[in-house]
DNA sequence: CTGTTAGCGCATTCAT
DNA sequence: ATGAATGCGCTAACAG
């Protein structure tokens, strides 16, 4: 690989002049200008990004932490974070913390070892010691898909989705309610918060537990509501508010093998709408994220942060969730 | 953050042998080790990556390269390369090449500036320009899901994938064969290598063109499926054999949407045993790859290569596919 | 506007 | 076994 000596050497001039050329801070000739690229055009120069991070403490690299890429979910989250990344000339360091919160921490002395320079990260657990880890560095950083006090967030407003699914359901003459998922989670306030303001009596909502996990849950969801369709004997229409899309097609899935109707018997709402809700049959009703959104929000505000062009105070945005109806309700 | 600078003052010896109790490189006394090692411990030291790569020539980087990362197979592909990545202290930097190999070249070009080690990749078409590029750099490289001559390669045996197709389908009974998907693909070939084989007649298969891309395409896919369902009527026991999962979904539901019966009218296997297959209904019958097999060899292999503990010859290696057989069979 | 110089934090060679 | 010295390729004052 050429370097910037081997420019200037080629193009007569300092290795200096070549950095300010590249960099256009200082002001050139346009006619050394010219000459320089010109020589870095033949000679294909890509400045070594080593170099200039440690001469800089300018790493152009982001580190992204989730808890479980396999997720379509977060998949997509990936996928627009990165491409307005590299749109801004960053480049994405990926790890999968699997929802462990020690290899979170693992991955995030890695990172900082590595020097980029903002974290965007969704915690493998909503207690997880990271938080506040996070909480006292300097190192700028953006929570994705929760919110947090006196941290940078961007997240879809989960209260207010579960209130969404919650009125849905009862508009659609339902009569019994399940919530499917992690208790200690905002949609799930949300929810019973919209039931309880309707007069829906506490006997008449059933809590089935995932735990504070979510990765690799949909055996246990399945079962898990396989359980309840079978105990329960039917009397009248249920709602079910499922805490993502893939816990809610595991519970279609157990009331089609108990032979209920959907949406008849049951009407089922996920979240996240992910795009298997258009495949899968009957097509899943959802509370849409707004992923790109999610995204571009996150990987600016990060961008900000890390231009210092920012009020010391965090701040954090809440996006509004949306229904998107379809067959299962 | 602390240097080695600030660990060689505090233990009262010099950086360079900070450096070699860090690295174990050369010989060090137990004693001053252990005090060494003492200092790290409380100053919290992390060396500089950036510094490390600059004077090492080694980044522990490795660049990821996928076209479509919301793809789940690819999705799983990433999640097991980066666990293995990070358990041999490299971490990855992930890109999307989004099938544009116009992008795919500025990727590559960006992952070459950042010092990356080695290269992943899974190109963004089976002609990209980048795939000679590859070949004649002097970086290491591993290509995934798809093999070229003269490249590591590490894949499923996909024309392998296709005879199973096809022999899964004639053991149905199938009288009518359609293959949806790339053109260019192997299991094409084979597909249709083992319907010839027993003696089907051209005119009993039928090809629906995706063509060479393998994003988005789901709506293509369904359209393609809607119009085949709909224009020839229906005679005898149909198979369908799908280049992957994505396409498969999308033609069981053009085939339900128009009321035909899975299996009894229409046979349907995918390819890539995504965790979808077991989601939907009915559940797909798909050639599964295995994916974890794949990370594991592509990053073993890439990273054995790095340490030059290889030949200069490029070696592929083909995995067998399996057929996992479900409910739309 | 441009050249010279001094680091950035670490690995590594050469002394001792 | 350890310290001193040098350089990786680049940025950023500081001169001129």
């Amino acid at each position: 690989m050429a370097t910037m000596k081997d420019i200037a050497e080629q193009a007569g001039v300092s290795q200096a002049t070549v950095s300010r050329v590249l960099n256009g801070s200082s002001s050139v000739t346009p006619a050394t200008k010219s000459h320089v690229m010109e020589w870095v055009r033949r000679l294909d120069f890509q400045p070594n990004q080593s170099a200039r991070a440690l001469a800089s403490k300018k790493s152009s690299l982001i580190g992204l932490i989730l808890p479980d890429i396999q997720n379509p979910y977060f998949a997509d989250i990936i996928y627009h974070v990165e491409k307005i990344a590299l749109f801004n000339g960053f480049n994405i360091i990926l790890s999968n913390s699997d929802g462990d919160v020690n290899k979170e921490k693992e991955i995030i002395k890695s990172m900082k070892a590595r020097q980029v320079e903002g974290l965007l990260i969704g915690f493998a657990d909503s207690h997880s010691p990271s938080i506040n880890e996070i909480r006292h560095t300097e190192l700028p950083a953006v929570v994705i898909t929760q919110t947090y006090e006196d941290l940078d967030c961007v997240a879809v407003n989960h209260f207010c989705g579960g209130e969404m699914a919650a009125k849905e359901l009862i508009k659609l003459g339902v009569q019994r309610f399940v919530y499917q998922g992690n208790l200690d989670d905002e949609k799930y306030d949300g929810f019973l918060h919209a039931l309880h303001n309707s007069g829906i009596h506490k006997d008449k909502i059933t809590t089935l537990d995932l735990g504070n996990v979510w990765y690799h849950t949909q055996l246990r969801a399945y079962n898990n509501a396989l359980k309840f369709v079978r105990e329960n004997p039917f009397d009248s229409k249920t709602g079910v508010f499922a805490y993502n899309d893939l816990s809610a097609f595991s519970f279609i899935h157990a009331a089609l093998d108990l032979e209920k109707r959907i949406p008849e018997d049951y009407s089922i709402i996920g979240f996240d709408d992910t795009f298997m809700c258009q495949i899968i049959r009957p097509t899943l009703t959802s509370i849409a994220q707004p992923k790109e959104e999610i995204g571009r929000a996150a990987i600016n505000h990060l961008l900000a942060r890390i231009d210092k062009k920012l009020d010391i105070k965090k701040e954090s945005y809440l996006l509004p969730p949306r229904l998107i109806k379809r067959e299962s309700t």
